[in-house]
DNA sequence: GTGGTTTCTTGATCCAGATCAATGCAGGCC
DNA sequence: GGCCTGCATTGATCTGGATCAAGAAACCAC
């Protein structure tokens, strides 16, 4: 983790935001004292790399707050976003010495930061670290799965399309789904929804656009967007109506 | 899991081909006994379904010998392969009651399964099983990550030259890759290919003859290829040449 | 062997999305 | 104000891979 012009600090694990949604989630009070012990925070502004693909990492990491993205890159500078990291996620892995991807953090971000052995050896102790860690895991392999159906058989519509409704649905509640006229702001720039949706930034641009003249949406300024009506966004989508929903 | 038409039947741990690798790797002889009282092995014909999305499963099973496919398809047919399951991986999540995505099998299969209920009761008191479930888990999301910059950002020859280039690792010993004329099976059909990388079977075909007409391959009947130089492969699978080769 | 089925290859054409290029439209800064 | 600099839109053109349509080759069963 080059975390060269971040500060760092430490507030207590009971105010923690992210308390019952990060790795800690199922720890009891004795077992959050301990990770209370190792733990610092860091804060990275917007736009700056929290790790580089093959560097070392003697870090894992909790999102708090903030947003950031992680990537994977080939040859001539194509890039394809691979994961969005939102607060409660996780950054780094247990038993592996140097990063697989990309990280960078897209608005300010607030770490949770443990050294990597510390917290390794504690694993060892506290199964529920280790249960969420599962859990956590396994739900990101269904999203990066589901996401390699969008990559790999989607049009740029139907992306744009089921990119619009999992923000709806990270960002609104099930119940906001129902009312029209919902309206969401996109947390990232047309350059990186087009390195998250496999097109360029000409393509989510002009499709977007064709989404409003279809009347699926409205445009309203840089970055909101208004859903007069989330089941005609969700029939654009291309996938099957059945439930199973994952991410 | 619908295994109609499979036999079952039981064999002693100690004689398993992926003792070593699947989720029990880690246990000892005690914890192994435990697991072997409520296992039992099924086998499925190449072509059978094992797995529906959506569907009930009260199975987790690892595959013992053979080849599946997991794929995830959308409303016109449109299929995406989104994973591979060889000797030693992994079926079925636990904690959740529905399949997420449909699993095939390519060639016969034999899976060593446990019923869900009991196999997450062992979970909580074998933290070997979880730890080694971890670590699987991670190792496929890594996967799944390389693959989404595939499927988003390559072309069709690099994605056909990183296929073959990854089936030359897994088969092969890294000194053999060394050697000129490599020679190897692919293990699944046109099709399947074409779902794996996201293509078309025409597609697909094309490509092999044009890498083999570029002298990168030399096509050995239906299923065999033989790769002359296995870096100059490499090349072609628009990769960074630096280390770091995760999968 | 023959006929039928499935899988693979090859060719011709088309089109969604990439690429190239210009223009609009904010901030921020002097 | 005027001048950058960095995003976003829009238009014109090109192209890689999809689609449509035949064959060819392997693999049966009889």
């Amino acid at each position: 983790m080059t975390a060269a012009q971040s500060t760092s600090f430490r507030i207590d694990c009971s105010y923690c935001p992210i308390r019952h949604r990060a790795v800690c989630a199922k720890c009891e009070p004795d077992e959050l004292d301990l990770l209370n012990r190792i733990k610092i925070y860091k804060t990275c502004p917007a736009g700056q790399v929290i790790a580089i693909r093959g560097e070392q990492m003697d870090m894992v990491a909790s999102i708090v707050s903030g947003t950031a993205m992680v990537t994977r890159s080939i040859t001539d500078g194509r890039t394809q976003m691979i994961g969005l990291l939102l607060p409660s996620d996780f950054i780094g892995r247990p038993g592996r010495e140097a990063a697989p991807y990309d990280i960078t953090a897209i608005t300010d971000v607030t770490l949770c930061c443990f050294r990597k052995r510390p917290f390794e050896q504690l694993l060892l102790d506290m199964p529920h670290v280790q249960e969420r860690l599962l859990e956590m895991a396994l739900d990101e392999l269904d999203a990066a799965r589901d996401w390699m159906l969008l990559l790999g058989r989607k049009t740029a519509r139907e992306r744009i399309a089921s990119l619009l409704s999992l923000i709806l649905r990270r960002a609104k509640l099930p119940e906001a789904l129902a009312e029209r006229d919902c309206r969401i702001e996109l947390p990232i720039s047309r350059e990186a929804i087009a390195n998250y949706l496999g097109l360029t930034i000409e393509t989510v641009s002009r499709q977007l656009t064709r989404l409003a003249k279809d009347g699926i949406i409205r445009i309203d300024g840089k970055r909101g967007i208004i859903v007069p009506d989330v089941a005609e966004l969700m029939a654009e989508t291309g996938d099957d109506s059945d439930g199973g929903v994952i991410a």
